[in-house]
DNA sequence: GTAGGGTTAG
């Protein structure tokens, strides 16, 4: 039997009671402790295989906590496929074709979409968004058009629906140009509207080209297209993105004028605009004036106040706010966190930023933006063992460090030139490869170079034999 | 996962 904890064996029950209580529940937390733990598929199968209870949306959890180490994901989500009696839902396969298209595993795509398709679960127009934006974001987004455009082939039909998805995707990638180009090539075939020319419009306020938006946003008042809500929501942003403040208050004053319907978001991107700005007054008064006008602030207003004010004001004055927003019966939600401990650590406070990091957990769970704010700033202050605790308490399954924590840790072991800092290093490279990460180059030169010069000569080799197999090797070099 | 508002720091 396989023997994870739960919470039920927390609680001394008399033993002849236990045969009539359901079986335990399964938490999430226990099984991917044992998955990642496990260097046995074998015993790992049977453990999962006589586990019973599973769940779609158990499966779910435990892969998204094992997002970042893509291995382990695909395995488990593999050796669970074979399971005696749970079927994958659509949702898993998508997770798992996800995982595989961030490892640039594109075989393993394909396999995945054949295997949902043989068991009727699809694909669907998820799963090619997904696999289009894997494609954009390789570099190949000529790539991701021939994907959308042969969805049909695979059984999935196309719509607006689906269209507007992968214009979307282009768009968020930078290829606003692309997304339009494709748009006025297709939007007669698949009826294009409102959706679609925000898409489009965003994607041009995304690459700060203003006079771009406005013109998609003029072709479609032309084309007999009300603009909504959300079109000058969208512009708004645009004006603030690219730096241009007075065109966006001016803009936003010709909302009002027009008596356009103003909402949250509207109050929200302003109060946010002017903080990047450096014009905290103007961001209080629009908070102000947003309460005045009946408009209740969401989560997010607060979340863009408090920014500001831990970037241009002083961190207690945030700390206020956040204080204010709880009275107010406000439930922070991990971006509050996030910007008031990066507050914290900015000006020195990583004490109160710790105790901030415990309070969130009350609330919702410390997410990677979290745990690499305090490991990055505890690098920058030298305390390079305090970072490596925090960095070890991820290991327990919560939330798996990703690319960035691994080069912030990576970076920090060169500063004290000590030799046992340079195996850490090499430790940390060797890991983050096994866990589906790519090194770049000048990571792997670097610790190369690191352990070369403080006599780990050994490890060196190590280091450069995996480095080619990473297909990371200098050029001209060979082994 | 058909659109708009909050996340590091460079």
């Amino acid at each position: 039997m396989p023997n994870l904890p739960t919470t039920t064996s927390k609680l001394t029950k008399p033993i002849s009671t236990a045969y009539s209580l359901p079986p335990p529940p399964l938490h999430p937390a226990a099984i991917t402790n044992q998955i990642l733990k496990s260097d046995n598929p074998q015993s790992l199968t049977q453990t999962l295989h006589t586990l019973s209870g599973w769940t779609p949306n158990l499966v779910q959890t435990i892969l998204k906590r094992l997002w970042n180490h893509g291995p382990k994901a695909l395995q488990f989500f593999n050796l669970l496929d074979n399971h005696p009696s749970y079927c994958h839902s659509a949702a898993a396969f998508d997770h798992a074709i996800d995982i595989a298209a961030r490892l640039r595993d594109y075989k393993t795509i394909w396999a995945l979409v054949c295997r949902m398709r043989s068991r009727k679960l699809g694909p669907t127009p998820k799963t090619f968004a997904i696999i289009a934006e894997r494609y954009v974001s390789a570099g190949k987004a000529d790539k991701a058009v021939k994907v959308f455009l042969s969805m049909h082939e695979h059984g999935c039909q196309q719509d607006l629906n689906s269209f507007n998805a992968f214009l979307d995707v282009l768009c968020k990638s930078k290829r606003a140009e692309m997304a339009y180009r494709l748009f006025k090539i297709f939007r007669g075939r698949f009826r294009a509207d409102v959706i679609s020319y925000n898409i489009i419009a965003n994607g041009f306020c995304l690459k700060k080209q203003i006079p771009r938006a406005l013109e998609v946003m003029k072709e479609m008042v032309e084309r007999g297209l009300e603009p909504t809500l959300t079109t000058y929501n969208t512009l708004l942003k645009g004006y603030f993105r690219a730096g241009q403040v007075t065109e966006g208050w001016v803009f936003f004053l010709e909302m009002k004028k027009r008596n356009i319907d103003i909402d949250a978001v509207t109050y929200t991107t302003v109060v946010h605009g002017f903080g990047v700005a450096g014009e905290v007054e103007k961001a209080r008064k629009v908070f102000d004036e947003m309460i005045g006008a009946g408009v209740l602030p969401s989560v997010a207003t607060y979340n863009a106040l408090i920014q500001v004010l831990c970037k241009k004001d002083c961190v207690e004055n945030a700390v206020l706010m956040f204080e204010d927003m709880l009275r107010k019966g406000y439930v922070p939600n991990a971006t509050t966190y996030n910007v008031l401990i990066r507050g914290l650590c900015h000006a020195g406070k990583m004490d109160m930023a710790i105790e901030y990091m415990d309070k969130m957990k009350d609330d919702c769970d410390p997410t990677i933006q979290t745990y690499n704010v305090v490991i990055r700033y505890y690098c920058d202050d030298g305390e390079i063992e305090k970072a490596l605790v925090v960095f070890e308490k991820m290991s327990g399954g919560t939330c798996l460090p990703n690319l960035d924590t691994y080069n912030i840790l990576i970076s920090a072991m060169f500063v004290r030139k000590k030799s046992d800092d340079l195996l850490i290093a090499g430790k940390l490279l060797t890991e983050m490869v096994d866990r589906g990460f790519l090194p770049r180059k000048f990571t792997f030169n670097r610790v190369l170079n690191g352990l070369m010069l403080t006599g780990n000569q050994g490890f060196a080799q190590e280091i450069l034999r995996l480095q080619s197999k990473c297909g990371r090797l200098p050029r001209h070099f060979r082994l």
